[in-house]
DNA sequence: GAAGGCGTTGCATTCGAATGCAGTCAATCG
DNA sequence: CGATTGACTGCATTCGAATGCAACGCCTTC
């Protein structure tokens, strides 16, 4: 038995009788039966006038649009996701990082997704523990394929598998797992920075590494240490921040120390540290840069080119990066049995005015 | 006619003949009604077990969870939303600003969503005209509620008492239109401000302004203005920025050409422009801050806290605004009748050392 | 003038979960 | 002991849009 058409949708009944324009009260939401009642067609050609391709002849799509118009009709994203069995969401999961350039990353993934036609499903995590819960609601809502800027573990990271929801890491990479992930080449720029620091003869290094847990971060540092070790540098003083601002400034004292004061170049494991690190260094314990000590960051954040830093650091191109991800993302939407793939950007070395460096 | 039970869920037959974990192949989403036939209920039972409050049996309640948890089963949030007609989402529409304090805010809000028990839909809006279009989104996913930190003009507004759609404003208000919103107290942020530096000595002062349609950025300015004229201080030297940072340093040099030399104080719209009039003042012109020139801002974002700014700010207590925000939102969603209105939040004065205060 | 074809249209069904209703069964009461 | 209650369960329908299928014109073609 096919659906009897409502009678009894007020608002539209309102409109139809009086043709009130798409400002009036309309107590309950418009639906395609609605507009194909004050169109005089069957739902199934609203429907068609509102699926690209299908077949309708000019008049019905005009009246279909004049009415549907008049009503505010918008097609009910829910109910057509039922039944083509495609969300259109995309779930974006970012930590609650105090990373400088995450708004940046944002605003790059989240207009890259609605681009390509999806919309975004935010989910903040604050901590790890709350990932497994972040990912139930994930499930619940069918999305289409994920973005995490967050750590996955391996269940978890099968479990995207059994369900067949893509997933593309940004600046993420899950040990062991062979995954989709868009990452700047942080041991290409650790060499580089340190290859010019070494060049302009600094000799005895600091490093301020990031969170533990953090693979990015572990990378960066590990990157840096096995340069400066490629250059005969072993003795090198590490310490470890939040990757926040104020344990850049902690972390400067620390170095100092273990250190002691012939400390000639501290490399950090992002800028907002490095900036904290730089303030320590002139304001708290009077020393000039570049010239009694060198800072190097990583990022290029917008604050890290203040003229109060002109930090040194990798700048990573966050928009070609974003953009990688989300043509990745839609890529293995279409075929979800594309291999993963990672793909690397170097980053753009910033000189900046807050380190010494030879030429490359 | 009722639904004939499926035979050919490939997942879940495995499942069922082999005892699989969760972790086994699954080609096709799981549904109730796989769920059912392993736990040899019917569906309605399984529907009940994930209904909170409805009537089951322990040894039902048993069965159907075992069977959900080896099928891997979360129940379908689009479907479920179709019939509940609520979608459970909250529409969170920012602009791509690159307001310093955005991260905060996007998390704070993001969390209390969640905390509220709905997801978030991100909109960012990249400039007004893609309004429109954002807003099309948020009618086909039928979300229950809306947070706006950007500008809806007058009858986007009305199409949102259409839809009975609540909105609550995050530091924006509509002109005219009465909207629910919640906002620090600028003019009262201002007020102290000048209080304060009239109170020191200021006489003669420049105002940096943020983009002429924000509403936001003007009563801040004009706030500003009235206070300064309540003192007996007419001429003032007002400049435009658009609230970045860059744009600080160019209000600088501006004021500096129409103001002279003799200008004393500047009070910036935000922290971002305010950071840029700090290094512009002392690593370009070679003042001395707070001595030669006093500058405040607004906000309280991170950076203004940074060792080589010290700014003199208000701060938004930005997670009870967001808090504020969710729970007038969530109100809102269950009487939509509710009265629109305005709770202002004081900020806190944070005293910082860009600038020379009176005592209050 | 009959046959074939194409472009449209409407009917009926479908997606997956929630729910009103009616039926079942056991426990309790008069 | 029969009746009533209450807890539980299943059946059938519903939400709103998409779509396979069949029917209907209208035009072309011989």
């Amino acid at each position: 038995m096919g659906r009897k058409p409502r009678e009894n949708n007020p608002g539209a009944v309102m409109a139809e009788l009086e043709d009130t324009p798409s400002t009036a009260a309309r107590p309950t939401a418009v639906t395609s039966y609605d507009v194909a009642r004050v169109a005089r067609v069957s739902q199934s050609s609203v429907s068609r006038v509102f699926t690209p391709g299908a077949s309708v002849s000019p008049e019905v799509r005009r009246r279909v649009l004049r009415a549907a118009n008049q009503l505010g009709y918008q097609p009910n994203a829910i109910a057509r996701s039922l039944i083509t069995r495609r969300s259109g969401f995309v779930g974006l999961l970012i930590g609650a990082s105090t990373n400088l350039y995450y708004p940046e990353v944002l605003s790059e993934l989240s207009r890259g997704i609605s681009d390509a036609g999806s919309r975004v499903l935010l989910f903040t995590v604050d901590s790890e523990s709350e990932t497994e819960t972040v990912l139930t609601h994930l499930w619940r809502y069918q999305v289409d394929g994920v973005i995490a800027a967050t750590r996955l573990d391996a269940a978890q990271l099968t479990e995207f598998a059994n369900r067949r929801v893509p997933v593309v890491f940004y600046n993420r990479m899950p040990p062991d797992n062979p995954a989709t992930a868009v990452t700047v080449d942080h041991a290409e720029g650790e060499r580089r920075l340190i290859d010019r620091l070494v060049a302009a003869g600094h000799r005895r290094f600091g490093i301020v590494g990031g969170p533990a847990d953090n693979m990015v971060s572990l990378e960066r540092t590990e990157s840096a240490i096995a340069r400066l070790r490629h250059h005969g540098i072993d003795s090198v003083t590490i310490v470890r921040g939040d990757y926040g601002y104020q344990s850049g400034i902690d972390a400067f004292h620390a170095l100092r120390r273990e250190a002691g004061r012939d400390l000639q170049a501290v490399v950090c494991a992002n800028d907002a540290m490095a900036l904290g690190v730089m303030d320590a260094a002139r304001l708290q314990a009077g020393l000039r840069i570049p010239q009694d000590l060198s800072v190097v960051g990583f990022d290029g954040a917008e604050p890290s080119r203040w003229l109060s830093y002109g930090l040194t650091t990798i700048r990573q191109p966050v928009r070609r990066m974003a953009e990688a991800a989300v043509a990745m993302l839609v890529e293995r939407i279409a075929k979800p049995d594309i291999e993963p793939e990672r793909r690397l950007y170097a980053g753009e070395l910033v000189e900046g005015i807050s380190a010494r460096l030879g030429k490359g």
